[in-house]
DNA sequence: CTTCATGTGTACTGTGTGGTACACACTATA
DNA sequence: TATAGTGTGTACCACACAGTACACATGAAG
């Protein structure tokens, strides 16, 4: 596999940054670096697809930064959060199976669940 | 914390290990770690909580070794499946957010809605 | 023209992961 | 009593993860 891999993740907050980046000079580079509390030349690297992992810290606070939906920053970045893994790993029988029972469901049904689950109806 | 810390994996192994052991000679540490492809002095390791994690690949081959659940063995070493988190990722609005819902209901609840999905209803 | 900010290249680091290789002491057994 | 098998201690390893530190070239702005 090529360095420069087809990872979208960075190509992805590097159009989102610069995007807000014409209405708010704040949004360069390194001092968004600075409020994600990383090094400006590491942020390059993540940005430009170089192997650089960013750590579900940072991926959080860079959500935010961008507005962005952090479960959707996490999995782009191959990930799942610690919350999540835990809800899994502590009912592994009942989650893991669920998880696999719903992989092939399509959007809407998986929707309808979801409905009626803050619906109150269990 | 501790070297040998609370980690339950190790000495579950164990024990479901020698209880097979009773019947079955085969089930010696260095037999069992010859079938699921490591050394004997790092199953060693592994059952005596030693800060030495099994690959994935390992603990599933171990879970049919020993006639255990596959999510159950992950979880107990902090792991989640592979697939079961490609199916999280693929679709992390709809899994991630789901997760969380389903976080604080009880068993029977979550079981109803497996069976429901289950059974077609969906 | 200088000065400041910006993005990037290069080198380096510590910790975790997932192991191997081999020697050692003990035990069962034939 | 040889010897085969058993569990363990010690040393070592490669690679992934998650970065820092600093120099450099460029571009914009005063």
């Amino acid at each position: 596999m090529r360095n420069t891999d087809k990872n979208p993740f960075g190509a992805y907050i590097r159009e989102k940054r610069e995007s807000f980046r014409k209405t708010d000079r704040s949004f360069s580079l390194r001092q968004v670096a600075q409020r994600i509390g990383v090094e400006p030349s590491y942020l390059s690297k993540v940005e430009r697809g170089e192997n650089a992992p960013l750590s579900e810290e940072k991926i959080l606070l860079l959500a935010l930064e961008l507005d962005e939906d952090q479960d959707v920053l996490l999995a782009l970045c191959g990930k799942i959060g610690k919350d999540v893994q835990e809800v899994i790993r502590k009912r592994p029988l009942l989650f893991a199976q669920l998880i696999r029972d719903l992989k092939n469901l399509p959007d809407h049904a998986v929707l309808r669940i979801i409905r009626e689950v803050r619906d109150g109806k269990w």
